[in-house]
DNA sequence: GCGTAATATTTAACATGTTAGTAATTTAAT
DNA sequence: ATTAAATTACTAACATGTTAAATATTACGC
């Protein structure tokens, strides 16, 4: 008899491959009291620099989701690392940008990160590390030209019967 | 002047993959009521069938940190899908199994994930999701044979004046 | 046997993630 | 111009994630 998940499990093998990238870089973040969010948030900004970014290209960039946004960007408000103001033309948009205090904080968290790059680099060698850049862009590309394409729905008929109620 | 992050984001983009393989999946899951976590236990506890697990395995298995799978499995055993009782020789000990109403729901909900594997294997070629097995387990091999043996401490020396308070 | 350390799980306090819906504003179609 | 639709950000309610500490129990050294 056939097993009922012949598969492993690829977002779980992708989730357990990112903890044990970050486990290497947390230390770091955490030693300057900043959160993965954070960094994602304050790393996106650096790099565009010093162009401010909207809400929605931020989210994108560091795939955090618009209410998650709201409130990781409203504890770096508060913490005077960002800074949010209103657009004129568009009263609707948001414009982030970083604050010295803000600039200040990458400048010093950058080094330690790129040390930590080199290290991981002669720990796991270069070539994985270039392979594995190349293999997740590939697949990232051929998943999303397939989901512009579906050739095959996604999202399979369901009878509502089929779902447990929630509570 | 060399950039301050001359790396691109390697756990970011390891998350954005994630993010992009499981966007297919979880449809699936939704339509049948259950969480992404609450499925990764699920499929856990049904591939070791019939045995029961403890939670630390589950967590270790599912990558969910032992206080957010102490809620998880309350929810679960609140929805009657898996049940937890104390082991007799060790009273710390707890054993998770499957209900009948789990298994049937694995079994109702299996065969469309291994669908959905098929027609992702279909859209991003069979290779690229081979090499994509085979490259975050080398990844990951080599990440965990360079933690056992730590040639650079991963925590660097911070002053306290470095980290900025939480409020 | 007793006190201390180690182990397994849970609680607490908070940050982040989720979906759904709201509010304000702008765009676009009549 | 005026209404309807789309867009942007936010709020609400809840699930999950985090670290640190508490609790309970077992194991161990003496």
């Amino acid at each position: 008899m056939t097993p009922p998940l012949p598969r492993r499990n690829l977002p779980l093998l992708l989730l357990q491959t990112r903890e044990d990238v970050i486990a290497r870089f947390r230390p770091i973040l955490h030693a300057h009291g900043v959160t993965e969010q954070q960094w994602r948030v304050l790393r996106a900004l650096a790099e565009d620099a010093p162009q401010p970014l909207e809400p929605r290209q931020l989210g994108a960039a560091c795939t955090i989701s618009s209410p998650s946004l709201t409130g990781v960007l409203a504890r770096m408000d508060e913490l005077d690392l960002v800074a949010q103001r209103r657009d004129g033309t568009d009263a609707r948009r948001v414009r982030v940008t970083l604050t010295a205090r803000g600039r200040a904080l990458v400048r010093r968290i950058a080094p330690r990160i790129e040390r930590e790059y080199q290290a991981l680099e002669v720990a796991i060698g270069a070539d994985v590390l270039r392979d594995a850049y190349a293999l997740l862009d590939r697949l990232r590309g051929e998943l999303r030209a397939a989901a512009a394409i579906p050739g095959t729905p996604a999202v399979p008929i369901l009878r509502s019967r089929d779902r447990p109620k929630r509570r």
